[in-house]
DNA sequence: AAGGTTTCCAACCGCACGGGG
DNA sequence: TCCCCGTGCGGTTGGAAACCT
């Protein structure tokens, strides 16, 4: 037997909102707050639509302060960062961006971005390919795959975050926000009570609405100490006093707390298996197979315990480094640690 | 100008989760 | 402890608009 429907689909209308539509729910929902009860909603207006679809038109459309269309380079940035280091987390990285729906940042990375990111790195690479150009490539050494800008990737500008949240659908027990909301909690975070997830992330209490909550993540993340892991300041906000660093916390989550795999190596390999994804993109491995080591990183932190994965190496550094080995081999595959 | 193709985005759908009874 | 219900999320779709031939 399958699920109950949310409402009485014979009797609802579907499709495009018209104007009338839009400003009774919006009076509504100005004067009196969704009640907290989406389902009951569209009868209370009159409405002949589900309750659902008022949600979703109210938190795309109707919702105030809301901005269409118009990404700026810096959210373009944003979005691919996290996009690579947490996926199509796509609610938790609108909440970095003010203004911006989740939809809207889905659909603009579904059309625009990702193409733009990878389209052409994809088209590049299957010529060489194919034509045979490894030599060439060779010689021109100094031109990553990346898409360049002022001698830099205009999408990572700056070393993108590697926050250490995991993607919901390859661990059930951290298969949501709110696993992820008891993840952060237990690095010592703290968050706000939005009922609208706009404020899933804490937002640090100086942060002014002229700045990217998200910006100074991504200027801490330049930093090759090992506390990379933190890149972002929601999670070690010594001024807010909210978020443990300390060593018995770090220990905590890179070991676990009775020996288990640590959090964070799970959470870095899931980062790992994202960028197998973006593999299919760019038709090239930025991961080594096997040991999950790369030549490059070997001495600095292959001996780093039992970590599989650079705990020190922002995925910006991981994906820009095997990017640069490849343009020197002229090969999708990296050699191993020697 | 017309027809075909591609792009873009609003909206829908199904699933998973948490809360409450 | 189980079940039901509402909510929120991410993936997908349909159609309008833009672009191409």
């Amino acid at each position: 037997m399958g699920r109950a429907p949310c409402c009485d689909k014979a009797n609802v209308k579907k499709g495009p909102w018209s104007p009338e539509e839009d400003a009774k729910l919006k009076a509504f929902i100005e004067e009196h707050g969704t009640g907290g009860n989406w389902i009951a909603l569209p009868q209370k207006i009159g409405l002949k639509r589900c309750g659902k679809s008022c949600r979703l038109r109210w938190l795309n459309y109707l919702r105030p302060n809301i901005k269409h269309g118009g990404f700026s380079e810096e959210e373009d940035n944003i979005i691919c960062s996290l996009y690579i280091s947490i996926g199509s987390r796509w609610s938790i990285i609108a909440a970095q961006l003010p203004g911006r729906t989740d939809n809207d940042i889905k659909n603009y990375w579904n059309t625009r971005l990702k193409k733009k990111l990878f389209g052409k790195q994809r088209k590049e690479h299957q010529a060489r390919r194919i034509c045979g150009l490894n030599q060439e490539v060779k010689r021109e050494s100094g031109n990553s795959m990346i898409p360049e800008q002022d001698g830099q990737n205009p999408y990572f500008p700056q070393p993108p975050l590697a926050i250490p949240v995991p993607h919901p659908n390859q661990d059930p027990h951290l298969s949501d926000h709110t696993a992820i909301r008891k993840l952060l909690l237990k690095l010592g975070g703290r968050f706000s009570d939005d009922h609208d997830g706009a404020n899933l992330i804490q937002r640090p209490l100086h942060t002014s609405t002229t700045q990217f909550p998200y910006q100074n993540s991504i200027n801490l993340a330049s930093s090759s100490s090992s506390m990379n892991f933190f890149p972002n300041p929601y999670y070690s906000t010594a001024q807010d006093g909210q978020y443990c660093t300390d060593d018995v916390c770090m220990h905590h989550i890179l070991q676990g707390s009775s020996g288990e795999r640590g959090e964070l190596q799970e959470m870095h390999y899931r980062n790992a298996q994202r960028f197998e994804e973006l593999d299919c993109f760019c038709g090239t491995s930025v991961l080594n197979e096997g040991n999950g080591t790369n030549s490059t990183e070997s001495t600095s932190w292959g001996d780093g315990g039992s970590l599989p994965f650079p705990p020190s190496v922002s995925t910006y550094d991981y994906y820009q480094q095997g990017m640069l080995q490849e343009s020197v081999l002229g090969d999708s595959k990296y050699p191993t640690s020697q």
